[in-house]
DNA sequence: TCATACTACCTCGCCTGTCAATGTATATAA
DNA sequence: TTATATACATTGACAGGCGAGGTAGTATGA
């Protein structure tokens, strides 16, 4: 019932935003880098990857190029802009306090019992 | 741009079931004490929170009955049951693992230039 | 008594993101 | 020549969130 892909949803935009920092990248390399550094235990479906892109660069959160291959397959390489540093570095932080906020909401706050009623005590 | 309702997404179901788990409750108090324990940073809409009653209803893992108050609104009220219990515990440890795929994927990982490419080290 | 605000529930229809399915093209190894 | 890997792209169905709208009781104060 809980999938996956529905707590990534709002931060697929966001992973591909972190990974290009680290410099320009293309879907399938992207999306192998992905699964690598979760043990494949997440990709992104290429449907998804793909679509993620076209958005990122119509709001100029990116921007790609062909690369010059002459052998194998075409690449359609994306850089980062500095308004998708930005928007990467907003998000990032928005991260770690919805983390927060979620953890909150799913788990018992520390001391029940010491007070009658919950209480958020790491805010 | 990032919607915190698309990141909660996958976890609306999980946050309703585990506040249920302190106590029955009824979708309006249910939506304050989200309100409260996140010092109003965030709110189920309530479209979003009764379609959620309904879909956790239809599937078992809640069981609804009317409060009998004789003044005032008329109040549905939502227990969990052992179905809903045990989604609960699953989604949580789920959250927790995906909780750590999704740091990876957007921060850096330590030790860069230690090693020449990303490792996981945490895993 | 009338307006306003709070409690409490419900539904319709739009929007957005995911993804299965499908298609294209090149390269290589069996 | 068949299969597999690389690499990109689109379409259409589906699901969840939610704005907008509705119902109805209670309370308060002007």
């Amino acid at each position: 019932m809980l999938v996956i892909s529905d707590v990534i949803r709002g931060y697929t935009d966001t992973i591909i935003l972190a990974q290009l920092r680290e410099g320009d990248s293309y879907g399938y390399e992207l999306n192998k880098r992905i699964q690598s550094i979760t043990d494949s235990e997440f990709e992104l479906k290429e449907a998804t990857l793909y679509t993620a892109f076209r958005r990122l660069e119509d709001d100029a959160y990116i921007i790609s190029y062909w690369g010059d291959e002459n052998v194998g397959a075409r690449r359609r390489y994306y850089t980062i802009t500095e308004k998708g540093l930005e928007l990467y570095r907003e998000n990032l932080q928005d991260w770690d306090k919805i983390k927060d906020m979620i953890d909150s909401l799913l788990k018992d706050v520390c001391c029940k019992g010491w007070l009658s009623r919950p209480l958020l005590l790491q805010r």
